[in-house]
DNA sequence: ATGAAAGCGCTAACAG
DNA sequence: CTGTTAGCGCTTTCAT
């Protein structure tokens, strides 16, 4: 197999025409009649054509390339957000370059920085930085960015309305009759950009506070779920991951509990559990969608509250 | 911030040489005295050079890049995989370029292909194609690739001895005393590379054969653990995913069971799974240095079993 | 409508 | 030791 299928200069001699007039075809670029056109087009696929994305990138074309900047892959949302931009790179013939940041917040900086003298043609954002500073940094490349899940204030995102997303969550609950609920979340780093996570508190608050219910917030590790008189518990999670790690220790105890991005793989455990799902499908199309062509992404992705039974009408 | 840091160009001028010398420099080539080496060397990083991989590799020098193809993101084993080969890749400032194929033997070859017209410096390869042809066309390329988890005839592998390392799961539970053993195994399609189920089978097959041991292979939508006798049955799954969807099912009823893998989710889970472990880690790391260094790989990663309690001592 | 030529940043071969 | 030169495949500009 030839490394380098062909390249326009061969076309360009195969044909009989100038290199100029082969780029002309190619690119659909006007100036050009349609007979040579076809001609060339025609030895193109004969002679299995491709562009070589390194020399377009340098000659200031497009490198054909995406960056996705996460934190990991343990958190299951991230492999699945992976795996659906890929499959949108690839239907495009784009190649997707994964960075993982670990949350660290130099370190976010130096992928993005890697990656814009890559020269990648647009980059998939879960930020850990935030601030004006490092929005004028995202701004001065000549790169487009769109951040996912954590928000930045001036540059576009696609994701779900983490506010009312835990609003419904907490209101499926009281709706069902809970008397008390406890808000399960992350211990957040100061300084971290920590906006979903941020958002889904205020939507928990706005759900409790309307309907004045008695509430805990706490972290996953210090749950206690003792009450004074007897009142049905439900322990509303700001992700998967602690539903995940309480359910085996609720369940039977007639406690509710309700996760948050409707992880694939607790059905796969024969796990029951209410959850917030949405179309992380929806999140990468609009992400490339946007870097790629342009479109301005719809401002929210939608979001459903699941029932499976973890959280169950009160009796 | 500008896209091209600085080129050899402009530090061959700042520098009054010539750009073959800057190149000489940068690349540690020989021919170049230390003063005038030193001198350029201190200008790049004043300047904050960086080498462009796009005109590197359209030179024909490297590209910065690695490819990696793997199936999907679904089974916890490749995010893993895949998280330790990114970090190989930025600790040697080195991109990871991720193609899934979905277990689809043409979209395999497709991506290949497309890596290839990329000049990736290396692949790291977990195939779905197998037999003679696929390996002459792997070995027609000259890019170097490492097969992971399914292993080829003629290509570079790094993994764990996938059969020995389910002996090793039957013969611990044998040891416990179990009775009957049940090997719960997916469904292989005719056609794919399934290397590592089918090592795993005759692994099992060793240690029930040594051991005369009365035993059923299945697989997991078909687990019947009904005895005639009452034996103490263990189930060995040739996957955590088994394990994971048979455990809620068993753990209760005195039977045994046993994974593959030993994925942490399982812990965070809360669940105390015995499962045969191993470094991905050092696959990750054996992977990358025998693509860039050329170091061949050991023949195998070494694995062990964890227990935790899901296999029992007889009473 | 087409050709010619320059240049992107780097590597490599050959002269001095 | 260092400079010169050509060339990788593509884009772009300027002629024709």
């Amino acid at each position: 197999m030839k490394r380098q299928a062909i390249s326009t200069t061969r076309l360009a001699e195969i044909c009989g025409v100038s290199q100029g007039t082969v780029d002309r075809a190619l690119n659909g670029r006007g100036g050009i009649s349609q007979k040579t056109k076809e001609r060339i087009l025609a030895a193109a696929k004969a002679y299995g054509y491709r562009p070589n994305p390194h020399a377009s990138s340098i000659g200031g074309g497009k490198s054909m390339l995406i960056g996705i900047v996460v934190f990991d892959l343990h958190n299951a949302y991230f492999p699945e957000l992976l795996s659906k931009i890929e499959e949108e790179c690839a239907a495009r013939g784009y190649y997707a370059i994964v960075m993982l940041t670990h949350k660290d917040r130099e370190r976010e900086l130096e992928c993005i920085k890697s990656l814009y003298h890559m020269s990648v043609d647009g980059i998939v954002l879960c930020p850990i930085n935030k601030g004006e500073d490092f929005e004028n940094f995202l701004l001065s490349l000549d790169t487009p960015v769109i951040a996912v899940s954590n928000r930045l204030e001036r540059i576009a995102y696609i994701g779900i309305d983490n506010r009312g997303a835990m609003r419904d969550s907490a209101e499926h609950c009281i709706k069902e009759g809970y008397e008390k609920l406890i808000y399960v979340m992350p211990k957040l780093k100061d300084g971290d950009n920590a906006h979903a996570q941020e958002e889904r508190l205020l939507g928990f608050r706005d759900a409790v506070t309307a309907a004045s219910v008695p509430h805990v917030i706490t972290h996953v590790d210090e749950v206690d779920t003792s009450t004074d008189n007897g009142q049905r518990v439900a322990v509303v999670c700001s992700s998967d991951l602690y539903a995940q790690m309480l359910y085996q220790k609720y369940k039977d105890k007639n406690i509710g509990i309700i996760g948050f991005d409707d992880q694939r793989m607790l059905g796969e455990l024969g796990i029951a559990m209410d959850s917030v799902a949405y179309d992380v499908s929806a999140t990468a199309k609009g992400a490339i969608a946007y870097l790629l062509d342009g479109v301005k992404p719809m401002q929210y992705i939608p979001h459903r509250i699941v029932k499976r039974g973890s959280i169950q009408s009160a009796p």
